[in-house]
DNA sequence: ATGTGC
């Protein structure tokens, strides 16, 4: 008896070792060696009534084994990628087509689209939307859970509010940068603090004191806040054509967002150990396990966090211009959505990617000095009902900062007139594809309602200063 | 994206 023989038998690894040791003691007993294999084969075909006995290591370690194959299988992605649409295909760079092709071989992806602001990001690229079934990818929705965008259109001239007024109320009633929150005595309330999911989860209690001193604060990257001026071509929602004062906020959820992403990315993780490494960042959560309920509601309370964010940027700036805004639009732009989807409901992941169902508002942004467009959905069922979430990135910010001359950066601001608190060239203008270029690629998803021109803009002041 | 990090 050899371990020639066992190998016969398709044992494999560590399973051979411990054959052989069953084998030896079998043998010593007096059992023939045909007697043993006939004996091995039958651990083999049904280790699970060797719990006891010389057998039950072997027995142990087969199921063991089992076990992780099946686990390989159910996580095993497509030969071949699902079909999808992509909006713009000429915009896209071939890392951010590759993140989605890999996605489309999820096992359980089922519908996909790219829009024409996607560049490359962990896991699904930004700017691509994704449905599954009965499950949920915390990096098919993003670090920044809710991340969105708000506009207020106040019905005053835009002459109203000079750039000194404007830097001040920026410099005054928000704040930036990574860490950073309000102080204690500086700080307003919000009913989304009271949300009883606070307390559902070790995690969210945990994150509360944050939440608190981060509420209706911006954060760093390509987070703003700034003032401008809004042209509306055509009567929308009982305001009248004009061209009018506006507040245009971007912004997420905080350090306590991140935080859920992070969390639940790494139990995804864990739970599918044995998934393609090219899809590791893509690890999900099924919806009808404990730890898919807790993203879920992780998710949807960082989603209406973010949003409230944006609620008190924008109240604080209302009350202090003494203004009501006269039109209101708001969006999220990195979250998961239950959607009905050709009859079936879906998990839809939009990834910095604008929800636009048939007659829905949302926000497009360009960049710090160019236009941002109020957008109405045309629900085009191919993109699931989405747009892009923005120009979308053209470089990375380390090639930025190498590849775009300070001069051109201030120059391209001084040319349209626009005045910068903080940001850096990282967030150049140059650094971003053409808006432009991005609208025209999406005529089919959205219609243009109105055009909004940064004037005076915040941002975290970055590694860069102007 | 975030006062971080396989």
């Amino acid at each position: 008896m050899n371990g020639k023989h066992i190998a016969k038998l398709g044992l494999v690894g560590a399973d051979i070792g411990l054959a052989l040791t069953a084998a030896n003691l079998r043998e010593d007993a007096g059992l023939s060696s045909d007697d043993i294999l006939s004996e091995l084969a039958g651990v083999q075909a049904s280790p699970a009534s060797y719990g006891e006995g010389v057998y039950a290591a072997l027995a142990a370690s087969l199921l063991a084994r089992q076990a992780k194959d099946e686990l390989h299988a159910q996580d095993a992605l497509r030969p071949e990628p699902l079909g999808y649409r992509v909006w713009g295909r000429e915009l896209i760079e071939p890392g951010a087509l590759a993140q989605m092709n890999t996605a489309m071989r999820l096992p359980i992806s089922r519908v996909g689209a790219l829009m024409p602001d996607a560049h490359v990001g962990y896991g699904l690229p930004i700017g691509g939307v994704l449905a599954t079934e009965n499950a949920v990818i915390p990096y098919g929705v993003g670090v920044d859970i809710g991340c969105s965008m708000r506009l207020s259109v106040y019905a005053a001239p835009a002459a109203s509010l000079d750039t000194r007024g404007a830097v001040g109320l920026l410099q005054k009633h928000t704040r930036f940068g990574a860490g950073v929150g309000w102080d204690r005595r500086e700080r307003l309330h919000h009913d989304v603090l009271d949300d009883p999911a606070w307390d559902a989860q070790p995690l969210l209690r945990h994150l509360h004191d944050k939440a608190v001193s981060q509420l209706g604060t911006s954060g760093s990257g390509n987070h703003f806040a700034e003032f401008g001026t809004f042209t509306l071509p055509a009567a929308q929602d009982g305001l009248e054509p004009g061209i009018y004062l506006a507040l245009l906020t971007h912004s997420g959820s905080r350090g306590f967002g991140a935080q859920v992403a992070g969390h639940f990315t790494r139990l995804a993780e864990s739970l599918h150990p044995q998934l393609d490494p090219s899809a590791k960042k893509l690890a999900w959560l099924d919806l009808d396990t404990q730890e898919g309920q807790d993203y879920w509601q992780a998710m949807t309370l960082s989603g209406e966090y973010a949003l409230a964010n944006h609620e008190q940027i924008h109240g604080r700036m209302a009350k202090a211009l003494g203004e009501t805004p006269a039109l209101s639009v708001s969006n999220s732009h990195n979250l998961a959505w239950k959607q009905v989807v050709g009859g079936r409901e879906y998990i839809v992941h939009r990834k910095g990617a604008t929800p636009a169902a048939s007659g829905q508002l949302g926000l497009i942004p360009g960049s710090m000095a160019d236009p941002a467009y109020l957008v109405r959905g045309r629900g085009q069922p191919d993109s699931l009902e989405s747009a892009s979430h923005g120009a979308g990135r053209q470089m990375g910010r380390k090639a930025a900062e190498k590849a775009i001359a300070k001069a051109d950066w201030k120059a391209y601001l001084n040319e349209r007139h626009v005045t910068l608190l903080g940001g850096g060239i990282d967030e150049a203008p140059q650094a971003y594809k053409r808006v432009e270029e991005v609208i025209a690629a999406q005529t089919d998803l959205v219609e243009v309602l109105g055009q909004f021109q940064p004037q005076v803009v915040r941002m975290d002041a970055g590694s860069e200063d102007i």
